[in-house]
DNA sequence: TCAAATATATGATTTTAGTCAGCTTTCCAA
DNA sequence: TTGGAAAGCTGACTAAAATCATATATTTGA
């Protein structure tokens, strides 16, 4: 009788914090904990979704086949966030995929205790609310990145978010590691103008790398293509 | 007292038709309708909204600047349509711009009144929750196209887009007329580049022109052409 | 109504990024 | 451990789209 959600501290993260102590108790015994291992997908777009999928250690990918067979990475997911909640409101298959990109554990939450608390306690639905607010925000960022800024910039600005978002480990590399293959289509380019691009900046002092691992090393040169100087 | 909320139409075609009749009827009380001319700013960005606003007539365009001086459109708001809720439930400045594209007339709703609600009656909360997951959804649609699909792929799927959802004259033009140098801003490219493709379109009798009007005339080509053949 | 401002159009050129090909390194499973 | 597959890298070439320049048409306000 470990790992109850009443104690898991990712929920502070996420809508799951405005439950009341009976609705928390619920999810609880419902919900499954499972180990996904790094490349494994935990759904996949077009899928009906029965529940959702609360993060609990490592990212995923969530992910969009485009018509020429590429993959855009639309979001990245990490400890505390909460994955196909997006379906389960709108009653509708899932848009996208997710796929880990490290080992996780994601811990499945029936629909039904999601739904019926959407139902009947305001607060936890505003607090959704929120989260998908910010998410929409985020998306239109996104969009005026893609259409306004260069591949350079772009994958520049990936570097600092990936830096921000998830962190670096104690030597500076980014907690995150991706491949140059992911890094493309987060950025929404072909993976060799995105190694061009690593090679280049690495070349010019503004990142560094070891094996797959990247790490920022100028931030402000980074922070500086970002803004067109 | 002509004008009331509750005898709106446009209502149906939003969350606020999850409303009591008392919350609508206070919603109503306090809304301030408004005439905007074409061109003229409904909200700017960053600017702090203390309401939201129902689009009773015309069409709005949402759009973020960029660093490098454009505008990009991520969505055209019409009848119906509730613009400024996301702010307004994030709490947050305007993320977004919107300025009249045709004249219009929009209700400002005074942000009390629906928030009270969201906190007091969860199906209006679930409404506005399912429109807000709506968005997102078509924020990632809009993301995977920008980053996969060329430009002239992307404008004839925005006539589609206009076709589609804002209906066409009864001679077969698009209802929306935008500028060339907005429908450049929907798809994200240069106003010279849009305006060439719009050329070789009509050229190619894929559309038809009269003044600034523009109808579809060849769906299925525009159709194939987005699907990549 | 007419001149200035704005929007549309098109050509020439440059820049950016995608594609194709080949080669090296790394990873992993038999 | 080792051989094949996958990932990473680089060069050459091509295609797409942006930019710059200029011309024409349309709108608009004095």
């Amino acid at each position: 009788m470990k790992n109850r959600c009443e104690n898991c501290i990712v929920r502070q993260f996420n809508a799951l914090r405005a439950m009341s102590k009976e609705e928390l108790k619920r999810v609880s015994d419902s919900k499954i904990t499972k180990s996904i291992k790094k490349g494994q997908a935990i759904f996949e777009e077009g899928e009906k979704l029965n529940g959702v999928f609360c993060v609990r250690e490592g990212v995923s990918k969530l992910s969009k086949l485009s018509a020429n067979g590429k993959d855009q990475i639309v979001k990245l997911a990490s400890k505390g966030e909460v994955m196909g909640q997006r379906s389960v409101i709108a009653e509708e298959t899932s848009n996208l995929s997710a796929v880990a990109v490290s080992d996780m554990e994601v811990c499945f939450i029936p629909k039904e205790g999601i739904v019926d608390t959407l139902h009947n306690n305001p607060n936890f639905t505003v607090e959704v609310l929120r989260h998908m607010a910010h998410d929409l925000r985020e998306a239109d960022d996104v969009i005026v990145n893609m259409s306004q800024k260069s591949v350079k910039q772009r994958v520049a600005e990936a570097f600092l978010y990936l830096g921000e978002n998830f962190g670096e480990d104690s030597e500076g590399f980014l907690s995150v590691t991706l491949s140059r293959e992911d890094i493309a289509n987060v950025v929404g380019t072909a993976t060799e103008s995105c190694i061009r691009i690593i090679s280049e900046f690495k070349k010019k002092g503004y990142i560094k790398t070891s094996g797959k691992k990247i790490g920022v090393a100028n931030e402000k040169k980074l922070r500086d293509l970002v803004e067109g100087f």
